[in-house]
Parts: structure tokens; sequence; C-alpha cells
DNA sequence: TGGTAAAAGATTGTCAACAATAATTATATA
DNA sequence: TATATAATTATTGTTGACAATCTTTTACCA
């Protein structure tokens, strides 16, 4: 695979995992040297990550993991909520049993992961969950869009919110949502998701992390 | 100013004004000389233009304007769709009269450049009024996204479309949308702005526009 | 003539060395 | 000791030269 795109899966997945909080200093020539790169490769995709949102780029000082600010948690998640809604009304009695299904069997896996305890795994399995909604639309600049945003999601919970087990989305939710979908009933469809939203927004309070330092470390389990 | 500033917003402002067509190729070193600037600069600012989706980058290759699909189009009025029917709906009755006094001296700009022929100058204020209104949401979330909708529409116009000075926006449509959202009637505001758009996405065909050649030409004026 | 292959040219991609700037430490002084 | 200042170190930013790749031209042959 193309190393740029290796090492900005690495960096990107560090962050969203919050291995790195908030406010992590990374610096040019260590990421090079845990990755083997030349700097210039690692400039690349800081800049990407910088454009992304979940780096900030001060010039001359170096960069560091983004520190979402209250404001930008309540503009993300309020645009969240337009663009989600908007994907659950398309969705709503449009999909086929197939698609149902694929839904479904996701979101049997997901509860496995919290089960056997994976808190980890089925985060990340959440946000698919909402990233396969956005695809079903058809629709590549939503899709986009809604992925940019669901990205930069756990970064804005680790800025505003004590990290919490709790704090994924909640598998029962996207069970009856699914449910809502298929049934083709748009408007219970939009109402749970904007309750789910809206649960996940309430979990923000005003405690900073502690950046971490030992980026070796932290690198060490791929 | 920032050099990397000025030289984006040159060559963003040329791409979005049709001075070069959909894949007219943008080869660094004649930018280079144009500009002024060393070659890594451009290579910064064209790696910019891709991510914003005006620049097609082709690995080894080289840089092009883009050329957006039909899908392409029809994506991006379906998001922006989305978008603006939102940003209305929450202005609408919860504007100030400074604010609503504001919207009427742009458009009114607006019709001026029009009437004397400048239709170039119109077009720019067209977009500028979208802008603002997405500004006065106070969510820079979906300032963001929008900006970047309004950035990538002329060169979808361009690419599916007749170059056709009637193509901008219309400004009656304008004049009755301020006048809803003082009305505070924001289901009219919706259906305008639901309407303005469908009637821009309208005007789509299967035309493809020559590429440009001569850049050094293109450039003469700012 | 048409088509293929080699050579030449043009263009992008990479790198290592250097420059510029910021952060840190050491030193001097009241 | 506390503060200001200078020297040192660490880090980011830039550049010119070279390497790698693609495109065009030329030469050759059936």
């Amino acid at each position: 695979m193309k190393q740029e795109e290796t090492v900005y899966q690495y960096i990107e997945k560090a962050i969203l995992e919050n291995r790195m909080p908030p406010g992590t200093r990374l610096r040019e020539v260590q990421l090079a040297d845990i990755f083997g790169v030349k700097r210039g490769l690692i400039r690349k995709v800081l800049s990407r990550l910088t454009s992304a949102k979940l780096v900030d780029h001060i010039p001359n000082v170096g960069a560091q993991v983004a520190c979402p600010s209250l404001k930008d948690g309540q503009d993300l998640f309020a645009t969240r909520q337009i663009l989600e809604q908007s994907v659950v009304r398309q969705l709503s009695g449009n999909l086929s049993h197939e698609q149902i299904k694929s839904l479904r069997e996701y979101i049997q896996q997901e509860q496995q992961a919290y089960q056997i305890g994976d808190s980890q795994k089925g985060v990340g399995l959440s946000a698919g969950f909402h990233r396969k909604l956005a695809e079903l639309t058809g629709n590549r600049v939503l899709l986009e869009f809604l992925q940019d945003i669901i990205n930069r999601t756990p970064l804005v919970m680790m800025s505003l919110s004590q990290p919490d087990p709790t704090r994924a989305c909640i598998n029962h939710d996207h069970r009856n949502l699914i449910d809502a979908l298929e049934a083709g009933d748009s408007d219970a469809a939009v109402a749970i998701m904007q309750q789910h939203l809206q649960q996940l927004e309430g979990m923000f309070s005003d405690e900073t992390p502690e950046p971490a330092t030992d980026l070796e470390q932290i690198f060490q389990q791929p």
C-alpha cells in the first residue's frame, strides 16, 4: 500500500482511539523515526490531518492533536443532526431486504463487541454504522461530509467529556432505527436519530485531558 | 499577505470565474514562473486545491482543473438542498432588523452589477449572498461545508452546462427569500430556496468545454 | 503507410543540506 | 533570589539538485 496512506491511517487511528489526547505534540522527526519514513512524508500527512481538523498546526511551532472548543462541538453536532436526519428520511422505506439484513448483521457485530467488553472495537463499529447509513443514500458528497463529521466526533467527545465507556452509541437505538427504516416510518426514524445524537451530545462537560508525551509507546500496538 | 494564500486565491478565482475551463492542465514550473515563486509553494497550493475538489491530481502526471461528472453535480446539489433549506429554516423569523437591512443592501449591489452588465461580478455576489445566509446561522461547521459546496458549484455548472450569462442566481428569488425570512414564514422560505436551487440545477446538459492552454494570458488580469 | 521500439524531452516526486524561527538553558546583575 | 539577557539547542520551513516517471519525437522495419 502507499506509504503515505499507511502512515496517515496509523496516526488518524491513534487520534480517534484517544491514544493521543488533544494537545499532544506531533514532532516531525520523531514521527519520521517511528515509522521509518522521511520527514517530508510526515509533513504531508500532518498537513492532511490539519485540513481534516484532527490536528492543529501553529506556524513555526508545530502540530498537535486538535483541541476542539465547546462551540466547535456544538456546531459539529448541530450540523450532524441536519445531515443524519436527512439520511434516515431518505432511507426510510427505500431499503431492500438485503440492505436491511446487512444492517442487522452489522449491529449484531457491534453488540457482540460490547458484550465481550471490547468497547474500543464497539465504538469503531458504532461509528461505522453511521457511515454505512450515509453510504446507502448513494450520495457521495453527503457521504464525504458525514464521514468528515463522524471522524471529528471522537475528538470532540474527548476534549469535552470525561473518558467514559458508555459514551459510545447506544446499540438499542440502532436496532430501533433499522426497524423504523424497514417499516418506512420516516418520522419515527428521524426522531430516533435526533434523540440518539442529542444523547451523545449531552455527555459534554468542561474537563480538559492531559496531552500524551511518549509517542513511541503509543505506536507499539498497530 | 502570506504568499501561499495569495497564490491560492488567484488560482481559485481563475477557476471559479471559468478563465481556466475544466481539464486545463496546471504545470508546476509554469505556475511558479507566472507568480514568481518556488515550485514547492505551487505544489502546496495545488495540493490544497485538490482536497477542495477544484483540481484533479493524477500521480506522476500532474494537476488539472477538475471535471466534475453529472453524478458529482447531482450529489452536490442534493446536499446543497439539505444544508441551505436548513439554513433558511433556522434563519426564518430570527433575524434582527439590522441583519435584514444588510441582506437587502447586499442584493441591491447584486442587482446593480447585473444591470450594468457586469455578470462576472454579479455571479460572485450571488454566491456571496448564499454564503452570507450561512454566516448568519453562526454555525461555523455548517458555514465551512456550505462554503465548500458553493465554491464547487461554478465548476459543476461549467462542466455540465453551456456557458450562459443567465446561469447565475435569480436576483428576484433572493428578494422574495428575504421577505419570507423577515415575515418568519419558514415554509415559504424553504420553498423559495428549494425552487431556486432546482432552477440552477436544471441548467445541466452534457456539453464538455475545451480546456485552456495559454495560462500566461489568463493571469494577465488579476 | 502503419505500427513498433528506442531515444529524447518534459514533468512530477524525493531528498539532504541549509536557513529561519522558536524554546530552552546558562549567565550575569541588581 | 528574581529577573533580564545572551548562548545554546531543538524544531520547523525552504531550496536546489537529482531521481523517477510519463509523454513526445524520432528512427526503423514489415
